[in-house]
DNA sequence: CATATCTTCCAAACCGGTTCGGATTGCTTT
DNA sequence: AAAGCAATCCGAACCGGTTTGGAAGATATG
């Protein structure tokens, strides 16, 4: 059942059932209803690819995964990503996921040039994002998950992390910690660079040493938190408090600690970032931890949003936002042992 | 630079820049050429959308994700997806992701309807999968990861969990172990039901028995594997051998042994499946894990791959495939110790 | 009553490709 | 020389929507 169809069988022109469906103002209210309850009826629903063509507009969002990386193995990202597509479908839009074996770079040039995508998504920014720039050249719109130092003007949104870095340490030195170490994810992430500064600022607002050899940064895995938290355990001044940039470095932390003979909460104090997977609850480690919350499902959502928004006509410089997280006090961050 | 100006620049027909750049055959080869050298120099892509108008493909394969499902925080699923679409990409085709928050039903019928996609990806198969019946009802073609015992016949790829629980189960009882445990993901999926088959198969062969206390299903997760371990290493006659289902529940299950007191190979022997993700390698673990291996991320590939042929016209019928697991000895699999 | 305005609808053009049905040219056949 | 044929190319129709620029009739205004 297409346009023409429906349109006979009511008697009327296209033009006139088109505009009864998407709500323009110059069609009878009694039409309008009889079109829509045909439309009903008979299950039409436009055709995608012609109202692509005829509108310009594509409706979908885009993402494009870096071929070789293990980005997709990252359940954040993959959380990030079912938030994106059901924000998306919630505006009536798609998601287009572009996977391109010869590179990133390439995958943005196709799809700027198919005209493929209406807007680009962007998460996992770097420090110094040259995509940012590649994208404003291709002339495509972008909304990103975080935000960079540089001086472009683009829609994002970002979580305040190091705001919640921040809040952390200063609990913990709060509690009477000296040693805190920062278990931080790629140093290359914007976000991390974020964590390092909060960390840095919390540190001398107590009057604190942020000597390197307490900040680590790697891969948001298990693994790296155990072997970075072994590492810190075995310095000659080991940190009696870690704070950890997500909940899988916490997980590889923990284990660490417990290999170490030690007892989180009473020798040694750990807070996680928590993005609000349901794999991995807080709640479920032993003893519960204490963490720095913000679902990056509802940021997902939230920027499909946004980029609707942006397609909308919406002015960009609007459309960014920053995220505070939430402290949430468990039972892993206590008072350090007495010495 | 649209085909109509392409074709003005070059003092040709839009038929025949059509024709050249899609390879028909009665276009002179010299002309061909200066199409195609135009067209790079150009920079010109066809439009996507006017394309599958005109064609009536849309390039795109479809995947839905249920909404309020933790899907895609399973890593797994997302190492599969980023499978497909770079086996998509490879193809020139693109992945179309739905996430509904009316259920996954609707989005089926949406996209159906809509005419969106060429062929429909099913990823975690239920045991008896209503979701085959709904999409061939629709119309709609399907690939899918994993099969199920009906008898609608469809294109798949599945990967023989059935076999790799049966040779390890074999490996485990020629070692000499008799009480052997399976760790199994959620009950409903069809693999979770095939490693059963398996499970059940090798132990009658070796004359052991499959007690019921010795199978566990539940989420693929660490926490999971944890729970499931302690519960059956303090049963009256707990197992000596684990069989996992995947590398989270057996990251769960070596912590639990762990805690118990016990060292894997020696006490305890553990066997997983290892679906190739970057972020869990058996090696990282202490032993080394014994695996049974079938790359997700490869799966996703070749679905791709067979989701094209399909909309090329290749019989569904021949566009099955069940790929066999490797058996990878490391340390974790030992004879139990004497009694 | 003539004119202006508003409401409601439509025919036709357009988006940018693909493809059907010739048209033209040059080369073999008979 | 006429007919047949292959190689090349083109005009126009088509895919299924949206949108422009009226047109017809009803209502308001002077």
């Amino acid at each position: 059942m297409n346009l023409r169809e429906l349109a006979q069988h009511l008697g009327l022109s296209k033009t006139t059932v088109s505009r009864a469906l998407n709500g323009f103002s110059e069609v009878n209210e009694e039409t309008r209803l009889r079109v829509v309850e045909a439309a009903r009826r008979f299950n039409y629903t436009p055709n995608v690819s012609a109202k692509r063509l005829a509108t310009g507009e594509t409706g979908a969002f885009g993402v494009v995964l870096p071929g070789a990386s293990a980005e997709m193995a990252d359940p954040v990202f993959g959380e990030f990503l079912a938030g994106l597509a059901d924000g998306a479908g919630r505006c009536g839009r798609d998601l287009y996921v572009n996977a391109t074996f010869d590179g990133e770079e390439a995958g943005y040039r196709r799809l700027a040039r198919a005209k493929a995508v209406d807007v680009m998504i962007l998460a996992n920014l770097k420090v110094d994002d040259l995509r940012i720039r590649l994208l404003s050249h291709l002339g495509l719109q972008t909304v990103t998950c975080g935000r960079t130092a540089g001086s472009l003007i683009y829609p994002h949104l970002d979580v305040d992390h190091e705001d919640g870095v921040r809040r952390a340490v200063e609990l913990l030195a709060g509690l009477g910690h000296r040693t805190i170490a920062l278990v931080s994810g790629p140093a290359d992430l914007s976000a991390s660079e974020q964590r390092m500064v909060g960390w840095h600022a919390a540190l001398s607002h107590h009057g604190l040493a942020a000597a390197a050899h307490l900040f680590t940064a790697g891969p948001s895995t298990e693994g790296h938190g155990y072997r970075a938290t072994r590492t810190l355990l075995g310095a000659p001044t080991p940190p009696t408090a870690f704070v950890c940039a997500s909940m899988f470095l916490a997980s590889g932390c923990c284990r660490a600690i417990g290999d170490c003979g030690l007892k989180i909460g009473r020798d040694v104090s750990v807070i996680a970032h928590d993005d609000g997977l349901a794999t991995v609850r807080p709640e479920a480690f032993e003893p519960a931890l204490t963490t720095t919350f913000s679902s990056i499902r509802a940021a997902g959502v939230r920027i499909a949003e946004l980029a609707a928004q942006l397609v909308g006509g919406a002015d960009p410089a609007d459309l960014s936002e920053v995220w505070a997280v939430d402290l949430i006090f468990r039972d892993s961050a206590q008072a350090p042992p007495r010495r």
